[in-house]
DNA sequence: CTTCTGACA
DNA sequence: TGTCAGCA
């Protein structure tokens, strides 16, 4: 199963790839690697170059998005996650994100937004779930 | 032609 | 986030 993993991070899709899977912009793209998100590596003129594991990861943060976590929300579920597979690591096996994981970051979240109204509107609604 | 960085009517 | 400029 190597082998499988090793094309999935091979780094080949231009960007403009990346926007028809993902039915992301360049704009937003670029923007995410800005805020730490999906890193991608460049080619020798500088071109970002995708990987089918990035193409996952944005896919992924489209969702989290989607349900109203922001970048800063976004960077702890990855840290989380890093530490999750670290500690796996040791066990053989890698846990899933869990609900209580993102609960906690909406929490944080609406906590940290103070809950207002701008596009904020679906993290109230979140919050009476908490 | 495609992508990159920086900037903002 | 969109979009336009000026390069590469």
């Amino acid at each position: 199963m190597k082998e499988k993993e090793l094309r999935r991070s091979l780094s080949v899709l231009p960007i403009g790839t990346v926007m028809k899977l993902t039915d992301l912009s360049a704009r937003q793209i670029r923007y995410y690697e800005q805020q730490g998100l999906v890193i991608p590596e460049r080619n020798e003129g500088n071109r970002r170059m995708y990987s089918l594991n990035d193409i996952d990861q944005l896919l992924e943060i489209k969702d989290y998005l989607g349900e109203g976590i922001n970048m800063a929300g976004i960077r702890q579920l990855y840290e989380q996650q890093q530490q999750k597979e670290e500690s796996a690591k040791n066990k053989r096996q890698q846990q899933p994100l869990t609900d209580a994981d993102v609960r906690r970051i909406l929490r944080e979240e609406f906590k940290a937004v103070g809950g207002l109204s701008d596009g904020t509107t679906r993290l109230s609604v979140r919050n009476q779930e908490l």
